[in-house]
DNA sequence: CTTCTTACA
DNA sequence: TGTAAGAA
């Protein structure tokens, strides 16, 4: 059957996310995305879903659950004028939640970050040429 | 060769 | 998440 243009199967959309096939369909799985069957049982990936399997990615990425991202992802397509209409105190509740967790998250990214920072300068320091170690890897 | 599902590590 | 197996 013929495919359409802005629409794939499963592998090409893999290979233009990054993403292994494996992944998208438990992405599917948790209804994080949609895709249509074609006649022959096969998945149709609309072209927007790259990005939309980026946008999950990287929520995930960032730590989010999939029950969340699940909820706020219809909200990352639609204009923004209808996002204040739908948004439930529970939702803002456990948004803010998941931002604090984030926060933190970030605090620890940023003293290991730091930590390995100041191993590779001391590494450079003790490794650099002319210590007399006879240890480096500086092209004959 | 590619995809599908189900199941197990 | 990866991989295996059997069918389409």
């Amino acid at each position: 059957m013929k495919y359409e243009v802005g629409r794939m199967r499963i592998g090409e959309l893999s290979e233009r996310t990054n993403t292994s096939r494996r992944l998208l369909r438990y992405y599917e799985e948790q209804e994080l995305i949609i895709p249509a069957r074609c006649a022959n049982g096969y998945r149709d990936y609309d072209e927007r879903l790259v990005d939309r399997v980026m946008q999950i990615r990287g929520l995930l990425d960032a730590g989010l659950p999939t029950r969340i991202i699940k909820q706020i992802l219809p909200c990352l397509d639609k204009p923004r004028i209808i996002h204040f209409a739908d948004a439930t105190p529970e939702m803002i509740a456990t948004l803010e939640l998941e931002r604090d967790r984030m926060t933190k998250r970030i605090r620890c990214l940023t003293r290991n970050r730091d930590a390995l920072a100041d191993y590779l300068d001391a590494v450079r320091d003790d490794n650099r040429p002319g210590s007399a170690t006879g240890a480096d890897d500086s092209p004959a």
